[in-house]
DNA sequence: GTGAAAGCGCTAACAC
DNA sequence: GTGTTAGCGCTTTCAC
């Protein structure tokens, strides 16, 4: 088990007698007034009160710790003060970094977040719109789906039953027709690939994301315009598929040296850098002498490894605080326009790519 | 601003019509069903319906695309199928592992995940354990609170007017009378200075978190014992005070520099670990040569560090997912013995220590 | 100034 | 086999 546990001597609590919560009929009760007068006192509604009857109500509600039940008020406002947050992977820095940008401005409209976790299983965030769809949350922030065609028609018409604003992050169908929030990452490719092609790299080899993300899809073009405007070729295998996880890049880097006669990879996120790098320092080869490698996210880490990865920045925080006032701007506003939001990225050169080696 | 805004196009969506989600009610009228007979088909209660209503119902259900909602079940209920899960910083690796773990388990039993990020901040966690009552969440796990002596009968108030069950991770009140999951910190932190000195270090300063964090209490008293066994002095002038983030290492460190003559550092956790190499780095003081260090808790990234960090192993992911069965466990039999689950951590030896240079 | 009553969507005890 | 009824805790309209 790797663990032990230890049992604590049986007690009985005190506390177990105030079993209930207080509610507003408790504090009805203990004032002799009505429900209603004490809810409209403590909602803070205009109404004409007596000051005393006011205070009392503020007195009481105060003693017995008075919280409003949300699941009563969410049933009859039709509003629960809750967002949706479907991410694939929260343990991914980018993701975390995402959710705690949400969450501060969240936490500033006293909305709370419902965490779903979708492992980058399509299925499971099906489930999870239902869920939050059931759960009455206010707003949905969607994050980084990889939907293939077929799937796509089916998550629109999802989506659209929903009847609350959905905002999609790092992925962008206009089919949806929801407001998106994303990097323009044609552009961060292109910037990625035009450095290695400015350091004398012809071979790079890519590793993207699943195939029907769009992030992969416009990476691929940003990619593809700098191989092109280069009149560099653009073999089909040189571009791998892989996951967005730390294996899928170790997979690909593998294939890279045993099939390639690549110099230079483009990884198309950190995390699947930091996979290849971990490949090619098993396979002796040098980073940045032998294989440039550039990412994409910078996520904390990336400076500081052992080789500092050159990256492609994605202000993660950022991007969360303004897909979440998107959100708060839809709920306030159902009927206001969709947008785009895109951010511009911008490269960070480090210590893992360098001008390539004249053949010895 | 770093990014523009796109508009898109006014639109108008014919699935505005069915902007209601459909209730038991609707299936009801559909049916020509009793609202009663629907909700014991569509819950699967042992009850005696023919086949073709039953047939019908379930047919009707699907094709309405019905969903019950959840805050109505869990005002009748008091149940919400929720649990709160408090974290002081969800970008924090060991937080997000941690969190990752609770939510695969959960995800097992039909529970989401409230998220409420406290920022460190006491008060926030405070107004976080009233919002999760008012939520009605089934339980809450709570995580590595510091509380000082005052602030701990207040917070021990408030937990036990939650009525549901707590799990604490990470920090052990034994006045909080809930369940907690823990590292045997103390030992964690004893193996790590244990290896210092098993390396030749004498001045060994330590890096702590927040005076009052329980797990900084376990980690000094490891620290001490190892210390005390060796033989070796404890001055007070080689403790310093952090906060579990990166800044507070990168000051202490620079502290440690400016005051003391330690040849290693023992860092209360990976993060704090991370800033005080950047710290060492600029001033040039080598690692491991001029300096030794070690930090706590394994996190993802320490191992591909410039200098891959020695540190103290923490399962997070596990750590989670024990919580979170033994919050699923309290739910289920609230009545059921409080415990203390505690895993044994280990020491991962990499490059950020070495033996001491004898003078030269 | 304050209260009665209806209803949000659901469950569950109890009729018939 | 199926329906009636009450009620979870709250808001809100309208009456007094």
């Amino acid at each position: 088990m790797g663990y032990f546990t230890f049992r604590h001597p049986i007690k009985t609590y005190p506390w177990e007698v105030f079993a209930m919560s207080a509610t507003l009929k408790d504090i009805a009760r203990e004032t002799n007034l009505s429900v209603t007068t004490v809810s409209l006192v403590l909602n803070k509604k205009p109404c004409r009160v007596s000051d005393a009857t006011r205070e009392l109500i503020l007195k009481t509600a105060e003693e017995m710790n008075y919280y409003p039940n949300q699941l009563a008020v969410g049933l009859v406002k039709q509003q629960s003060n809750t967002i949706g947050l479907i991410i694939p992977d929260i343990s991914n820095h980018f993701y975390s970094n995402l959710a705690l940008g949400i969450d501060a401005e969240m936490n500033n409209h006293n909305k709370n977040i419902i965490l779903l976790n979708t492992d980058f299983d399509a299925e499971k965030l099906v489930r999870g719109i239902n869920v939050l769809k059931s759960r009455g949350v206010d707003a949905i922030i969607l994050t980084a789906a990889s939907l293939s065609p077929k799937n796509l028609s089916l998550y629109s018409d999802l989506l659209s039953n929903v009847r609350v604003p959905v905002v999609t992050v790092d992925h962008y169908y206009p089919e949806l027709h929801c407001s998106a929030v994303q990097l323009n990452n044609r552009k961060g490719a292109y910037i990625a690939v035009k450095h290695l092609i400015n350091y004398g790299h012809t071979d790079i080899a890519c590793i993207t994301g699943p195939r029907h993300s769009t992030v992969t899809l416009e990476r691929l073009e940003g990619y593809r315009l700098a191989m092109k405007e280069a009149g560099l070729s653009l073999p089909e295998k040189y571009m791998f598929c892989g996951n967005y996880r730390q294996e899928g890049g170790a997979r690909a880097a593998e294939e890279i040296l045993r099939s390639t006669k690549a110099t230079a990879i483009f990884a198309f996120n950190d995390v699947m850098a930091l996979g290849a790098c971990q490949t090619l320092k098993e396979h002796a080869v040098s980073i940045p002498d032998d294989m440039s490698i550039v990412g994409f996210d910078n996520i904390d880490f990336s400076g500081m490894l052992a080789v500092p990865l050159t990256t492609v920045n994605q202000p993660a925080y950022e991007i969360g605080q303004e897909a979440a006032r998107q959100a708060l701007l839809e709920i306030e506003h159902p009927d206001i326009e969709k947008r785009t939001i895109t951010f511009e990225p911008h490269l960070i050169v480090r210590s893992s790519t360098k001008p390539r080696a004249s053949k010895s």
